[in-house]
DNA sequence: CCATACGTAACATTATAAGTTACGTGAAAG
DNA sequence: CTTTCACGTAACTTATAATGTTACGTATGG
């Protein structure tokens, strides 16, 4: 008998919330972190791990260094970095999962309803990104302190 | 030569979108309108529309007969239904394509950057609801005429 | 020179909305 | 009562993007 729990399988865009958890463990760390540490950490695979981190090391809050003892490490403070740098660097990824029926619409109660919803996505959006950029990572850091 | 545009394909669920101008083009028919037809203004396929369309039956929203002259009708007011009323009626689905790492996470890391994440979603979920509320489809039908 | 660790291309996997096919049921037209 | 229409629904396929994996190249420290 095989009890093999299949655990909640994340269709939704988890970068930024593994990014998060990353550098936070990378501040805390006095060597620099391999991938396939941090990988194990996030129970994923080092590769995903080097692609998400290369968008960070592009924006200069992360740095890799290649051979022994190499790694990934911080290159500026948590203090100095918000939620919404780390989306950003990601490439600020798609936020909602709903969507619109067509681009251009022709059809204009096609073209109402669409902008009846995008009027509140977009407000939703500001209230997201408003949020994100006034939590510092140090402050994530900070809550996860026991 | 062929010059076949690729229209954007929607990875987004629009079903939202979709159910909103489909009940607009009810309100204003005067004969029950068929999956048929539906389906050929929101280009797509009927049995999409069915599925769909299911729903809000279920909620009330809606009527279907079979046969001759069948099709879908409304069977409440444009004014007596928010933006809201379809989304739930449609099974209130995901909003947002951020998600978040592991449902349950033991690192106290991982759980701060979950909970600061899931802080901002949530607000911005109500942002969007409350929203959704305010928004009756009687308004989408006013905004669509010329 | 050898082990380590990143860099990256190429490919496989997965989940879900969406699309499609097929056939059943019920109702109106004749 | 038979035909046609239109929904009801199961079953299957497709599309897409994040995710996962394999493989190999490159640089670095010992």
């Amino acid at each position: 008998m095989e009890i093999s729990l299949k655990i909640g399988v994340m269709r939704q865009d988890s970068r930024l919330s593994r990014m998060l958890h990353v550098l936070v463990h990378m501040s805390n760390a006095t060597h620099p972190l391999t991938s396939e540490a941090i990988a194990k950490m996030l129970q994923t695979n080092p590769v995903v791990i080097r692609r998400t981190l290369a968008h960070l090391r592009e924006e200069g809050f992360v740095e890799s260094t290649k051979g022994h003892g190499g790694g990934w490490i911080l290159s500026r403070s948590l203090d100095s970095m918000s939620l919404y740098d780390v989306y950003e660097a990601i490439g600020a990824p798609e936020l909602f999962a709903l969507g619109l029926s067509s681009d251009s619409p022709t059809c204009l109660i096609e073209k109402a309803a669409n902008a009846a919803l995008s009027k509140s996505l977009r407000q939703a959006e500001k209230t997201i990104l408003s949020q994100f950029k006034a939590v510092k990572l140090s402050q994530i850091a900070k809550a996860a302190r026991p």
